[in-house]
DNA sequence: TTGTAGGCGTTATCAG
DNA sequence: CTGATAACGCCTACAA
């Protein structure tokens, strides 16, 4: 049986706020009876019930983290972040995944709420206008890479738009102006922003968009791979491939190898996210570097400030800046 | 204020053990009170406090998951199955990662308990016998993929020793003699299981192991790459490469081509895990399959077996299976 | 079918 | 410096 704070008093001929005094290091208590009781304790393996405890304090020091899929590059590099940042300041993590639809979200929240000091959602594919209803009202969310617009909630993203913007630009630069696009996930935040960045770059450089060279993809390797045969077909044939993640890019290198396009001198191929396997590709992969990680670990910071803090939480917005990785993928064989 | 299960009661005017029952479905109550009750804690948008719940019920619901680590396909996939098995029984998931040293995780351990009702460890580096003072007493605890060798805990991991057996033994079977081996990183529990296995296969088929053929490595792709430098300046030459890992086989591969050595005429190579992306490298790789999901989801299940059975724990233990999956990186080019 | 009351393990307030 | 004791929110006999 677990001991107890009673047990722990009674063995040291103390009361049970003195104990708690000395486990806690509030108030004052004499060197002497500190002594004795961290000893009692020490041997009793005594260790306070955090649920008794949230209890009375009010507070879990947990946050919740839900998101629609933990697998992959990118999902677990954003746990990470949130992991660390969160152990750094005395939390702990309630990690809940699968969740997409608007019904599965809610009751994710449900049971999270009362069990966590705050929340951090991520939710690519229901806008947030649409989870206001379910959301607690008591406990302080922070959004990430999620639609949120015209709603009370804090929110991260990374810059999607400018990221995409950036790639094109640059393959344009490098004389292309029949550049293919993989598009994301169907309905997804990113997706689309990525795709806004894509097409406002063509219009600055004035290069007609062509909906034959913006093909669909779903973030998975197979969805790149298939996407190349599609691109492949369109004529006059695009001479870049900018896929809307590093995954698809890889099925797409593959797919090339396997037609026999040579890769960058047939045709270039760029990738969004700059996992880290993208130098390991032959030929390394050019893309879109953005700090996953950071976003995690800066959703969790600012999910603290408001949870510890005074602050009311004014709407706070952040877009984590990207930087393009130029490799070989897409660099003009010189 | 969040509402309390006194404010339903009070509302509806019934006293709180109804409330109670109602919320639990345990106990009778009258259909027409019941109904009223659901809608005051519908409106109320009452939800029960799992702090003041797990008190009463000595119940948290909750499952506690210690990794060495968040990041990378292997552990994306473990608590990704982890989740799923556990989600799917009722019960959710408080991790906690970046531990490797002992200290470490006594800590982490200190404050899950209480927190959770079950533990599950990963810890390949500090043996399990080393951890025995900090495990709790009274938390049912499954280790996987760790060193458990005289020890009371249950334990799952993956048939290293007989994934790494069988690809050896694949590359002898395709005509090779001298086959080198990139190890995991040192220290850890996978990385001496392949080993074995790798040498096992060596003896069993009558070739004299070379020590010169045995590089270190760390699991990582950087590791991978540097080390095919060492082994292609070994005499004579390998003709085969056995990496521990996918990862460090896909920096194997790319150090390779930089090299100018063609995979598989010059030099096969095979990797260890057969993560997603391994079929689509340039030549598909070959791999140890391993159910990684399946680990964390097995885990779980046994885990909750215990927690909720009246089993008393008869120390469990269960090897996953592998499958060697063929691909054209160790294929004769025909 | 419903209500009363004790207890779960802590913290915190208030006297000594 | 130390000790009673009242919350905290909920569940569950036990009574009615």
């Amino acid at each position: 049986m677990r001991s107890t704070i009673r047990d722990v008093a009674r063995e040291a001929k103390v009361s049970v706020a003195t104990v708690s005094r000395v486990i806690n290091r509030s108030g004052p208590v004499s060197p002497d009876t500190r002594e004795r009781i961290e000893a009692v304790a020490r041997r009793l393996r005594y260790v306070p019930n955090g649920a008794a405890r949230s209890l009375t304090m009010r507070r879990t020091y947990m946050l919740g983290a839900l998101l629609p899929e933990l697998h992959g590059e990118f999902f677990s590099e954003v746990i990470r972040g949130i992991d660390q940042e969160a152990q750094r300041q005395g939390y702990h993590l309630l990690v809940s995944s699968s969740h997409s639809a608007e019904a599965e979200i809610a009751r994710a929240v449900q049971v999270m709420r009362g069990r966590v000091d705050g929340l951090i959602v991520m939710s690519p594919r229901v806008p947030a206008s649409a989870l206001e209803a379910y959301l607690p009202d008591g406990v302080p969310v922070v959004l990430i890479a999620s639609r949120v617009e015209g709603t009370r909630f804090a929110s991260l993203c990374v810059d999607n738009f400018g990221g995409a913007y950036a790639m094109v630009s640059h393959l344009v630069e490098e004389g292309h102006r029949r550049i293919a696009l993989i598009e994301g996930a169907a309905g997804n935040f990113d997706t689309t922003e990525r795709e806004r960045g894509y097409r406002a770059a063509l219009q600055k450089h004035g290069i007609e968009p062509d909906a034959a060279l913006q093909v669909p993809g779903d973030f998975t390797e197979f969805s790149g791979y298939e996407a190349v045969r599609r691109i492949l077909e369109v004529r006059p044939a695009p001479t870049a491939i900018f896929a809307a993640n590093d995954a698809m890019a890889i099925g797409a290198l593959s797919a090339l190898r396997d037609a026999g396009v040579r890769v960058p001198e047939q045709m270039a191929v760029a990738g969004f996210d700059d996992i880290p396997i993208a130098r390991y590709l032959r030929p390394p992969l050019t893309s879109v570097n953005v700090s996953i990680h950071q976003l995690g670990a800066r959703a969790v910071s600012h999910l603290l400030s408001v949870v510890e803090g005074a602050s009311p939480s004014a709407r706070h917005r952040e877009v984590l800046p990207t930087r393009v990785v130029v490799r070989e993928s897409t660099r003009a064989a010189g």
